[in-house]
DNA sequence: CTGCATCCGATCCGATACTG
DNA sequence: CAGTATCGGATCGGATGCAG
């Protein structure tokens, strides 16, 4: 799963070895995944995104929009009132994205002490 | 999943919106589930690793090996011959991650047809 | 309200060259 | 063989300010 330009090929010839498959798709970038579980219960203006988002600034959630869209996994809808309404809402592309990353959310929290565990490590961290 | 501070919390609060819960797990870079895949056949060496992955640098692959062995994901052996001999392989939680990677893999290899047209669309290949 | 423009630091990652 | 050192381009993404 990848942005740039050459993954998401579905390989068939069978090298003797690993790296041929489709590499599995992902969202490069670091909001995408959160948007995608936004959207998963229901349509979302711009601002009501930005909520739960909290940290993310006006900029990257619009980018991050952008390419989501692009890429076919979330429909824009803007109406034209006055002030402005514009809603997102996910694809069916998008919809069916929901189940692998619930696969990957779900081993994510069975796996959760090793992967902090490992966090702290790294860190650095010691003594006080 | 993120490799940043902040992520991998597993919230339980429930804000009213989405966001909460774990976010899934990610390596936020190009080559590490490649990595996987190859290592999910068995120990490999330095430079069997280059071979599948033809095209990552030395210095790249180093250190995308470093990362996953912070993370848990590999072991690293090195033998004292010469010449020397480093054999990695994957931890018990390397190879739990495998499953949810194939899930991901299977949906993208399901969705194939539409995320290569969203890269045609985007692209900007038109006419002739 | 829903953005876009600009600046700018942090990463990522490829190319190239060198070492124990 | 298995790396390390250095450089530079590309991208990401946060901060701030302005606009329709």
């Amino acid at each position: 799963m990848e942005t740039t330009r050459e993954p998401l090929r579905a390989d068939m010839f069978g090298h003797s070895d690993c790296a041929a498959g489709v590499q599995p798709f992902r969202f490069g970038d670091k909001w995408s995944g959160r948007v995608l579980r936004c959207l998963e219960q229901g349509p979302r203006r711009f601002s009501e995104l930005r909520i739960p988002l909290h940290t993310v600034t006006p900029k990257v959630l619009t980018e991050t929009l952008r390419a989501m869209e692009r890429k076919g996994f979330v429909s824009r809808t803007a109406y034209d009132e006055n002030p402005p309404r514009v809603e997102y809402r996910l694809t069916a592309l998008g919809r069916s994205a929901i189940e692998p990353m619930n696969a990957a959310c779900a081993w994510t929290a069975e796996h959760l002490p090793e992967l902090l565990a490992a966090r702290e490590g790294a860190g650095g961290a010691e003594g006080p």
